[in-house]
Formats: structure tokens, C-alpha cells, sequence
DNA sequence: CCCATATAGTTGCATCGCTAACCATATGAC
DNA sequence: GTCATATGGTTAGCGATGCAACTATATGGG
């Protein structure tokens, strides 16, 4: 019935492919929120919670809670801010970097497997449109 | 960083386009999977919970509790099924009936709009792929 | 110095979504 | 008829998400 509404299919195409990537992650027991905002971290160690907000688009609150599951894991740490008492710095500890390329690899895997079920230019296609489409709109 | 991650692309487009949304159906007070569903029963009315659950590709807990909603604001009313006792049939009622072109219009507009926005090519190429993906994977 | 304003982060509250477990009703084997 | 199994629906519990409102810390004008 709402085969035209991209409303519709994209949400309904994001909780298939929650699915994947919850499974994907399911041996770190790491959410794929989780799992992909701590990747965030250890690419780029000393965001602020605002920039890291940003970047996933994702409201400051989510992002709270978001780093306070994974501190409570000890996957993160905050550190304050030198100039500013507001700021919190995010970095990864030893624990996440243990895991760093195990979630990369995971991740890996599912988006290749999908590449070979939906043939790689499908794929390459949606994805660049995707982003065309957030960029356009957001 | 994600940017060619098929998983963060659609998620991040699914939370802004659930805000274009929220915004169209709020003179209803319904939020969108509310006004969704409830679309599709007044487009076929006396489908089961279960088959409504498949519809909209949502679990049947989900399910339950959105219809729960549009039950309490009386938009909708489950009669049992005459031919087994498990089932129940959803049927629109008349307040429903009487926001049906409204819900319609409001979504029909966000659409209007975003297809000028984005150029109704990459609109309609976009939420065919999607819909490809989808009935690929699901 | 003091106050208005802006910004980083948090908390409270609501909705949506899922899985697991449960209840009630059918259905089929025997 | 009875019991095992399947199916429709509900309940419980959890995580993600957003908005509104709050606290705490800058910053700038006077």
C-alpha cells in the first residue's frame, strides 16, 4: 500500500537491517547504536559528546546515554575538557582497542554479504543516494 | 565516516524522515507509525493484527500496542472473528473516517515536498531500490 | 563585578521497536 | 475424547530515540 512512500521504506528497511547488524555485533554484546558510536570513538579519540552527536545524527540525550552503556562496559572514558568546564573529551581504553578490529571486521562481513546478495552497483547506488538524500535534507 | 555503510545511511535518513512526518500527522496527534497503521486500516478495513503486523513489517507486539493507541483515541475497533476465537478483525471507526482524507493529504504534502526537493528522478530511483532491497533481504 | 545569553551535558518523560514468555484457541494424531 | 502442537494475541522487560526542561560553565555588555 505504500510502496511509493519513502517514508515508509526506508523505516522499514532500517529495522531489516537493525537485524543484521544486531546479529553482527551480538559477540561483542554491543547494540548497533553502540557498536557504531564506539567505532566513531576509535577512529577519532577526543570528540566532544556534541561533535559525536552530530556525526552519528543523533540528539545530545541519545548520546548520553549511548557513551554512559558503554563507560559502564569501560569501552569509553570521558576526560574534562583543559579549556572548557562544559566539555568532556571521549576516548576509547584498552578494552575497546582490543576489540577495535574484530567490530570493523564484523561489520565488514554483513555489508559484504549484502553486496554479493544485491549485486555491488545496486548497493553502491542506494548508498550514494542515501547520502544524497540526508545531505539534501538535512 | 560511515558514509558508505548502507546500515548508517538508511537508519540516519529514518530518523529525519520520521521528523518531516511527526510534523505532518502532529494536527492529528497521531505520531507516524500511528498514522500509518491506521491508514492502512482504513484503506482494508478487517484485517487481522496479524496480517496488519506483516504489512507493516513490525512485530506483532508492536503491533498491539499501536492499536492499543488508536483504540484508546477510538479510531479504530476490534471485532472478533466469527470463525476463530484467537483472531481479531480491525475495523476504522467513523472518527477515523472523517480524518482519512486529511492523514492522506497531510503525508501526500511531505511527499509533494521532498520530491521537489530532491528531484522526483532520484525520488522515485531511490524508493525503488529501497523497496528492491527490501523484498531482496526480507 | 554582575547579569543576560549561549552552549555542553544531563534528566524526565513518552513512543516505538524487539525478543521472550505467556494465555487462549484451534487442529491433528491417536 | 485427549494430548501435543501450532497460531493469534498479550504482557514484561529492555534499548534507542526525541523533545522539553534543567544544571553548570563560559562569554560579553554595562
Amino acid at each position: 500500500m505504500f510502496d511509493q512512500c519513502l517514508y515508509f521504506n526506508t523505516t522499514s528497511l532500517a529495522r531489516l537491517l537493525e537485524r543484521e547488524w544486531t546479529a553482527a555485533f551480538k559477540p561483542f554484546e554491543l547494540t548497533p547504536p553502540q557498536a557504531f558510536l564506539l567505532r566513531t570513538v576509535l577512529n577519532q579519540p577526543g570528540l566532544l559528546q556534541r561533535e559525536l552527536a552530530d556525526m552519528m545524527t543523533i540528539a545530545r540525550p541519545t548520546a548520553t546515554r549511548l557513551l554512559d552503556g558503554l563507560q559502564e562496559k569501560a569501552l569509553i572514558e570521558r576526560r574534562s575538557s583543559a579549556n572548557d568546564g562544559r566539555e568532556w573529551e571521549i576516548h576509547p581504553t584498552r578494552a575497546a582497542r582490543a576489540i577495535e578490529t574484530g567490530l570493523n571486521e564484523a561489520s565488514g562481513a554483513v555489508t559484504k554479504r549484502l553486496k554479493k546478495q544485491l549485486g555491488t552497483d545496486v548497493f553502491a547506488g542506494v548508498v550514494g543516494q542515501l547520502k544524497e538524500i540526508r545531505s539534501s535534507l538535512g
